[in-house]
DNA sequence: CTGAAAGCGCTTACAG
DNA sequence: CTGAAAGCGCTTACAG
């Protein structure tokens, strides 16, 4: 009925290339902008009539609600920061993509932070307030003061894989120190008695969990213990393994911070000739896939990743919906995997 | 001077626990709220008087711009849409980090997507429409379609190690067949007569690639080959090395369509007492850390990971600023690391 | 350099 | 069930 108006009516949308708004929708099917909108939100009252109506309108415009017209008025981007440090282990970089999985059932998308050691933590904080973001996943180092900026904003937090032992706020992880001392038990029952730790970098916490971990068990069991300071990287897995076998004597048992730097242990003994496990025993910890290729078939720690991506999805969700949850700290024991080098 | 007036003021902000807008930073600065914007845009001019007052003022509130309102109004959102396919290959999710390292230079975000098996690229397509994306990073498979409706929306879309030649859209990848060719001509030139080629899955183009650059030129040089069908996981390679080495006789070289699956191979041989390179020859193609380690120091095709990152990121940020640039595609060629496997 | 005003595309009481 | 209207927090001509 509605003559093609020329462009006095202000209502007239830019037809040639715009993208559609609910406006148009509603002039090409008849009904207000309110009835369009209603129709994109679930558990409106709309009669079939007009619903159907508005679906025709919609698809022949290729029409899709404008997420940040409406999170600017719902206060709800539906959208969660995830920060993560620039050199990550060999498994984090997984842990994004399995977030989004799970985040995305409920129809929350993740935006990426990365911060690396000159990029101050300050401007990443900075940037996530720009964009309104309903919560924030961490796996990277925050102080007590960018914590509490965070909570002064009335955002949720939830720390992945973080020690915050000495802040009141929401994590999820592994049992680092339980896990090694499983390790050094099976160990000690296999007969080992000096052990050599290689440690993870000194400015990680979840490094010193696993350092503290070996440490009270093999004092628990009266053994000998010497550390040498690795950072997780196969090179100072083959470095310092290299410094061990030049030396005097050889251990029974080399406890490794993680599998990355347990497998360059066994690839360094077994270029020195030495067999692993009868002639010196490895561990590692994570539970990394390469470490179960038949090559290493590493004995070591895993990380229940599925449980703790889930819980922290769902320890995240609870306080977007309720800020005012207490904080929650979730520790997953890992799984032994009992391999073939210890 | 100004008084504590009470809320008659319809610019009163909602001083507890609100967020602050642009108009508390204006009153509290005593300029109007245009002011506070103009502060917030480079290359406004602002006096310096003003500029320091509004600054102070956000400061005590707390101010940063809301984005998302911005963004409805400039139809910027600075926010570019990521989209990976669930089941990633080991170097495929450290490419996301390090696209992010780029774009955060140029004040961009990522908002990650994930397609799986099941999730329809369409229901994705129209996420991220609603986002208002200003671009798409695509390294999952778009239907010809799917390019179309990113086209017709005006949203700049670049593929990452994707292959697309029957369509015109811009891409980055490296040049897989040209690649195995260096591999061939280089086991042919160590004497490599008879070999067996792992070949990736069959819905992956790069694969495809692959196998057409080893079908190629080991025909050029007239040997033969034979070609057993995998899937890049470990698991296969163990399984269809483990069945060469069961049938009648043994290849001078296995290609593998990845470095996961010569690394497969490389362990099913020697679990066989087969010496790597002596009895058998085995090149990868990728590059990845995990086939420099000292067990396996694998011989094959290095991709630029940095180069292409680079050039995706370029790419895009080009065709946002001027949406009529034609299509590009870039390959780069690998770069061959001379291992001791071949 | 500055402020008043319009408008981006939605959601949501409110009245019918 | 439906529509008119206000408003989310910005940017940007426009006039001074």
């Amino acid at each position: 009925m509605e003559k093609n108006s020329g462009n006095n009516n202000k209502l007239v949308p830019q037809v040639s290339s715009k993208r559609a708004t609910s406006y148009d929708v509603a002039r090409l099917a008849g009904v207000s902008q309110s009835a369009v909108s209603r129709c994109f939100k679930t558990g409106a009252s709309v009669s079939v009539k007009t619903r159907e109506k508005v679906r025709k309108a919609a698809d022949e415009l290729g029409y899709q609600p404008n997420a940040i017209a409406r999170g600017l008025i719902t206060r709800r981007s539906n959208i969660v920061a995830v920060v993560i440090t620039e050199f990550t282990t060999l498994n984090y970089p997984e842990m994004t993509s399995r977030l989004n999985e799970h985040l995305a059932k409920h129809d929350i998308h993740i935006l990426l932070f990365t911060v690396g050691p000159q990029s101050d933590m300050t401007v990443v904080l900075d940037q996530i307030w720009q964009y309104q973001v309903d919560g924030i996943i961490a796996s990277a180092p925050f102080s007590e003061a960018e914590i509490q900026r965070c909570a002064k904003r009335g955002i949720p937090l939830v720390f992945y894989n973080r020690i915050c032992n000495d802040s009141a706020v929401s994590t999820v992880g592994c049992d680092h120190a339980e896990g090694v001392k499983i390790l050094i038990d099976r160990l000690v029952r296999d007969g080992a008695k000096r052990f050599v730790v290689l440690s993870g970098p000194d400015d990680s916490a979840v490094a010193r969990e696993r350092l503290r971990g070996a440490t009270e068990q093999i004092e628990l069991h009266r053994l000998s213990m010497s550390v040498l300071g690795g950072d997780y990287t196969y090179e100072s897995g083959v470095r310092l393994t290299q410094q061990v076998i030049d030396g005097s004597s050889l251990p029974d048992a080399f406890v490794c911070a993680n599998d990355v730097m347990a497998i360059a242990c066994i690839d360094t003994l077994r270029g020195a000739d030495l067999a692993v496990p009868e002639d010196v025993k490895v561990v590692g910890f994570d539970g990394i896939t390469v470490g179960q290729w038949h090559a290493y078939q590493l004995t070591t720690i895993e990380q229940p990743l599925d449980r703790m991506i889930e819980a922290t999805v769902s320890m995240l969700l609870e306080r977007i919906e309720d800020i005012t949850l207490p904080a929650e700290k979730r520790l997953f024991a890992g799984k032994y995997i009992d391999g073939a080098s210890a």
